[in-house]
DNA sequence: CCTCTGGGTATTTTT
DNA sequence: TACCCAGAGG
């Protein structure tokens, strides 16, 4: 018996090296136990993190012939259903639904069913079957426990919405845990194998393990050996809405006992000052097991509370702060602003944009979820997969052949009455109306059942760089969206070269791979996985996205009831509780300096509310964070004044509010992440200053590269708009001549 | 079949 | 604000 057999778990605080600690274990079995690398299978939720764990191993470790598994959940369990999948009768060539694919299946069935989407929302549905899936729970099963109305209603379209996927040979996200368990469970020669060529699993993030997760750990994990090392934090467990739950660290001890507990406490990330905030927030929580972070990094700077006008006006202050610390020395790359919702970054890109701070967001849309990545892509899907029924939509009618949505339906019922995959309406394209298809259908289809069929041959001949752009030849998708010639349709064609480019790394890194392993790696992408650490732009994302993240500045905004906690969240203490230790993720990314603030009003969704700080400031003591004292001012205030009153439309407005006026005619689109929105309000009369610059100027800004001037308009005051058309899909944007760093050249 | 418009409404987080 | 969807009209 040694020191790395049975089952160990690693309690490790915030900034406490965890990442380190799996890295080293891997190391060490390899180095000094000299366990073979691929007998360690190492999992994480993120690509991201799973990305990092390997480089990092194969730094310890150098260069070898066989390397540890280290994959996602996810993609682990896809790859396990990929290789032993066939063994029990299934296809290896499954497509995986993303969100809005799993939607568009849930509307289908609701509407089959005559279930009216109005009273009953489609992704109530899709968030009941995930948690049912989540929990391995069959229809079959769910069934015993639906009794009422609305969980008939569930049991009806869970049903037939795992028959739709079948059907089309596709898996959602949750399917891909829950088959990977059912084969390991049920195919004993498969749970055999892993189980004997996995001597060791090492799991990240064990906190935020849910059902079906927890049950793939026990079935992969040798019984007899159970070496198996986990290691979490309970208090950044922030993924209770997709089931994860802290409490299985309890059942793990159980399970797997005699467990061997260690607990990291000691930080190595933020300074002193910091520290004691995030100890404070924690200090709050109901339950779970007790810890205090130490640090034996002093710090002088406290961290700062700021309570701005809007959500504008906080936008200023942190580019203003920003500013000083590049002033400073200091990099943008350091910096990042971590925010509740995906929608709170836009009054930061306005901001950022206008006075030229360079920056990246992270999440919202993503990649592979744009237009038109998704109409290419449709047409390889097709390739691994002929049934899957998205893409066939897409492809069919991208670019229209003059078949809508009747028409579809009528060719998807002809296809599953046939048994038919779209290659088996190309061998029989000459008697398809024999074969009962409406003749009004059939003419149309030729034409796109003839290009499919030659897209197939030429897949085996071209590489897949040749067959990409073959294939938009073929449909001449540039052509359309030249003909477009707006800005949007530019930025599109940028992301049709972007996607050129990752066909052709994939293509350089996996010599002689086939396009279904690029599909695949791509269905389970998220946007944290393009985040840049070595460039020099300031970061913005989510606080779930930053998680397992460390930097220098940590800007948190929007500290609101509302925001965090969010609105949704206020009911249960259970919620509450998750959003606070999402302020204590939040708190713990920062190194050294910490920033956090909040607007007495804040526009959301076209309105500008009033605000109040958070209930977790509250909970705090003054004297740990500079200036914290302004929200009992705020508290007073609103004594005075009840909410409902509006403190914004009584103000006078400030000229910052009214940049966003717009008068161009073309209009930038929201394609690029980078793009600065323009609003709707109407101009109004303001008098002509005069300006520096000249329509028809050639300039440049440190954001978006050169550009040409097509308009100068007065903006009130002694400022200017400055209409500029910048290269390369940035596009149209108006930028204040004041603030804005244009340079003329 | 396709495109445009206006009304209604609200995902919070992601594999 | 921004997206989705139904309905109208070409």
């Amino acid at each position: 018996m040694s020191e790395t057999d049975g089952a160990m778990l690693v309690i490790a605080g915030a900034g406490s090296g965890k990442t380190r600690v799996l890295t080293y274990r891997a190391a060490y079995l390899i180095h000094e136990k000299k366990v073979p690398p691929e007998s360690i299978m190492a999992i994480t939720f993120t690509n991201k993190a799973a990305e990092e764990m390997r480089e990092r191993i194969i730094d310890l470790i150098g260069k070898r012939r066989y390397h540890p598994w280290v994959g996602t959940f996810h993609r682990t369990c896809a790859n396990i259903l990929r290789n032993y999948g066939p063994a029990v009768g299934l296809s290896d060539r499954f497509t995986v639904f993303d969100d809005s694919e799993q939607l568009a299946v849930i509307k289908r069935v609701m509407k089959n069913n005559n279930i009216d989407p109005k009273p009953y929302n489609p992704r109530s549905f899709l968030h009941r079957i995930s948690r049912a899936k989540s929990h391995l729970i069959t229809p079959e099963e769910f069934e015993e426990s639906a009794n009422d109305d609305f969980s008939k209603k569930i049991l009806t379209v869970y049903t037939q919405y795992q028959m739709a996927l079948r059907e089309q040979n596709a898996f959602d996200f949750d399917d891909l845990l829950f088959e990977a368990c059912l084969l390991l469970d049920n195919h004993r020669p498969t749970r055999e194998i892993l189980q004997a060529q996995y001597e060791h699993l090492l799991v990240d993030e064990f906190q935020d393990i849910n059902p079906a997760q927890y049950r793939f750990i026990q079935l992969i994990v040798n019984p007899e050996h159970k070496n198996v090392f986990v290691v979490g934090d309970d208090d950044q467990a922030i993924y209770g809405w997709r089931y994860a739950d802290p409490k299985f660290i309890d059942k793990f001890l159980d399970d797997f006992k005699p467990v061997n507990v260690i607990k990291l406490e000691d930080n190595y990330r933020s300074t002193d000052p910091i520290l004691k905030v995030a100890n404070e927030i924690i200090r709050q929580k109901t339950w779970g097991i007790e810890k205090t972070l130490r640090t034996n990094i002093s710090g002088e700077d406290p961290p700062e509370f700021y309570f701005r006008q809007s959500e504008v006006d906080e936008a200023y202050f942190v580019a203003e702060t920003i500013k000083e610390y590049i002033d400073e020395g200091g990099d943008y790359g350091d910096v990042v602003v971590l925010y509740r919702m995906n929608a709170q970054s836009r009054s930061f890109e306005e901001v950022f944009g206008r006075l030229g701070l360079p920056f990246q967001i992270i999440g919202g849309l993503r990649f592979y979820q744009r237009m038109e990545i998704k109409d290419i892509l449709s047409y390889f899907r097709i390739l691994v997969n002929d049934r899957d029924r998205p893409s066939l939509e897409r492809a069919i009618n991208t670019p229209k052949r003059g078949i809508g949505d009747k028409s579809k339906d009528k060719i998807f019922e002809f296809m599953v009455k046939n048994e038919f995959g779209l290659f088996d309406l190309v061998e029989n394209k000459d008697d398809l109306i024999e074969k009962g298809l409406a003749p009004s259908i059939a003419k149309r289809l030729p034409p796109f059942l003839e290009l499919m069929g030659r897209f197939r041959d030429k897949s085996r001949k071209l590489e897949h760089v040749k067959l990409l752009e073959w294939i938009i030849d073929k449909i001449e998708y540039e052509e359309l969206l030249k003909a477009e010639g707006t800005y949007e349709a530019d930025a599109r064609l940028d992301n049709l070269n972007e996607l050129k480019g990752a066909f052709k790394s994939f293509q350089e890194e996996y010599p002689g791979e086939g396009i279904d392993r690029f599909l695949e790696q791509v269905s389970l992408v998220s946007d944290l996985d393009s985040y840049q650490e070595k460039t020099s732009k300031i970061t913005m994302m989510t606080l779930h996205s930053a998680k397992g993240l460390e930097f220098n500045v940590v800007f948190l905004p929007g500290l609101e009831e509302n925001f965090l906690p969010h609105s949704r969240s206020q009911e249960s203490p259970k919620e509450l509780d998750e959003e606070r230790r999402l302020f204590y993720v939040g708190v713990t990314r920062a190194k050294r300096y910490l920033y956090i603030s909040c607007a007495r009003n804040r526009r959301f969704r076209g309105q500008s509310l009033p605000q109040d700080p958070s209930r977790f400031l509250t909970e705090i003591p003054r004297d740990l964070i500079k200036g914290l004292e302004a929200i009992e001012i705020s508290y007073r205030k609103s004594m005075e004044e009840p909410l409902s009153i509006s403190w914004g439309s009584k103000k006078k407005k400030r000229v910052e509010d009214d940049w966003d006026i717009a008068d161009t005619e073309e209009m930038p689109s929201d394609a690029e992440p980078i793009v600065t929105r323009i609003g709707s309000r109407k101009k109004k009369e303001k008098t002509q200053v005069k300006s520096e610059f000249k329509v028809g100027n050639t300039i440049k800004h440190p954001t978006f590269g050169e550009g040409k001037i097509i308009k100068i308009n007065p903006a009130g005051g002694d400022d200017n708009f400055i209409t500029i058309r910048f290269e390369k899909g940035v596009g149209i944007k108006m930028l204040s001549e004041q603030k804005a760093p244009l340079e003329k050249i």
